[in-house]
RNA sequence: GCGGGUGUAGCUCAGUCGGUUAGAGCGCCAGAUUGUGGCUCUGGAGGUCGCCGGUUCGAUUCCGGUCACUCGCCCCA
């Protein structure tokens, strides 16, 4: 094993592992643009404060998971640890706010400060959806549904099951909140450490810790829906009622929380059970404050960022590469003749290599196990008759195709 | 950040109760088969046994540290 490794929780994406993060991407780009969305690429590094004051102090990914520097001339800067900010950071410096709605799709890496596990890593790539103007919950019905058609498209959507929550507006939010620490600061020693420290930092994250004893202090905790009021419960319902108007099936789980500071109303994740602890495989909310907080027009806004790796690994085999046409020329003046050949294909809309070393079996072996559709065997004795030999090399048929009939006699 | 597991060939893994040349399968290369693949047979290349240190006459093996991966927690995609 070589002593030159990549630097912990990265790694090098080839072969197979690509292909799978490819797909994922290619169907997401595919999907989004059916749902009218518009690529959008953002810097992967923005000044600190634009991740700091959205995410809150408090937020582990703030207080001790980001990649923040100081630059050459000065400046704190910070590798994106999500795309949200970023990407409502460009609405506002480009004046988005004059064509809304925005419809913007991201992907790319993004960077953690974590113990790396499987199926999390300290950079990992996320694709980005954001839906920026519409505060009805309608709108949040179509970025379900468009994630939703993600997964189904993926062949994954059985693997993977929706939890949604709402988190009220910002009022329901914060008497839920009072209610909360009031509730467990009664019985604060009887938490667990951890829950102690999020009493102070993140109270809501109490609902889902994995602790026992935790777990019997929630069962009796109070719940949310006694505290949204009926402008957060109507549009919660109508989520509700349009998810299931789209056939996009969920599960209403009471202790979903997000942990970040800007969600309000719907929140939600795609969970899977294959992978562990990283079960949670796309997930976001609404965060209709997040854009004036960060010094833009009021505008409401609702995405979800799912992890490139995690699908990709739910993905049930290899994507694989095109089977494509191979050229082999043997001899010197088909050597020359073949790069005309293999343009000619390609103009024609073919995928073609040229393999030019070892004699015709070793040529053919690398053909096969590349999954070569074709080989076109190219001799000085062919050129001197004007043909080739087109060889099927899923049946080993082969026959003599005049050149100037190769495109046409190939399957696409 | 906390607790546990693992680290031997490109890959998946045996093995050495501390002792001379560390093995298998798959993969790779070559030949059998001078321009016809996927099968078969034969041969070959490839390892400072993760790294550093300690104990020892001697360490891949025991001990410590470290790095990486991995399981759970934390957190999150």
């Amino acid at each position: 094993m070589s002593k030159l490794q990549p630097a912990r929780g990265t790694r090098d994406l080839f072969g197979e592992d690509m292909r799978r993060m490819q797909k994922v991407i290619d169907t997401f780009r595919q999907t989004g643009l059916a749902y009218g969305f518009e690529d959008l690429a953002t810097p992967i590094f923005e000044f600190t404060e634009v991740f700091k004051r959205p995410l809150g102090d408090a937020s582990d990914i703030v207080s001790k998971e980001m990649y923040t520097f100081t630059d050459r001339g000065g400046e704190e800067v910070t590798l994106r640890p999500e795309f949200t900010a970023g990407v409502c950071r460009a609405f506002i410096s480009n004046g988005m706010q004059q064509n809304l709605p925005c419809r913007l799709m991201s992907h790319g890496p993004v960077f953690r400060y974590e113990r790396p596990q499987k199926g999390r890593y300290r950079q990992f790539h996320q694709i980005n959806a954001e839906l920026l103007g519409p505060a009805d919950p309608e709108a949040d019905v179509d970025m379900l549904a468009f994630a939703w058609r993600i997964l189904k498209t993926l062949g994954i959507s059985k693997d993977v099951v929706l939890h949604l929550n709402t988190l009220g507006d910002v009022e329901s939010r914060a008497a839920y909140r009072d209610a909360l620490v009031t509730y467990f600061s009664a019985h604060k020693d009887k938490l667990s450490e951890d829950s102690q420290r999020r009493l102070t930092t993140n109270p809501l994250r109490i609902l889902d810790s994995k602790d026992e004893g935790d777990r019997v202090l929630v069962a009796d905790a109070p719940n949310m829906s006694q505290f949204l009021n009926e402008a957060s419960l109507d549009f919660f319902n109508r989520v509700k009622a349009g998810l299931e108007a789209v056939g996009v099936p969920y599960v209403h789980d009471e202790r979903l929380v997000r942990g970040l500071d800007y969600y309000t109303h719907t929140a939600f994740e795609f969970v899977t059970s294959q992978l562990g602890a990283q079960g949670t495989v796309l997930a976001g909310g609404r965060y209709d404050g997040l854009i004036a907080q960060l010094g833009g027009p009021a505008t409401a806004g609702i995405g979800w960022a799912g992890g490139i790796e995690r699908l990709s690994m739910l993905l049930a085999e290899d994507p694989g590469t095109p089977r494509g046409t191979i050229v082999l020329p043997m001899g010197d003046a088909a050597t020359v003749k073949a790069f005309a050949v293999a343009e000619a294909l390609r103009d024609a809309g073919h995928l073609v290599t040229q393999d030019r070393s070892g004699n015709l079996g070793k040529r053919l072996t690398r053909a096969a196990k590349a999954n070569a559709r074709y080989a076109v065997i190219l001799g000085d004795s062919e050129l001197e008759k004007g043909v080739a030999v087109v060889k099927d090399l899923d049946s080993g048929d082969q026959r003599e195709v005049a050149l100037a009939e190769l495109a046409a006699s190939l399957e696409a």
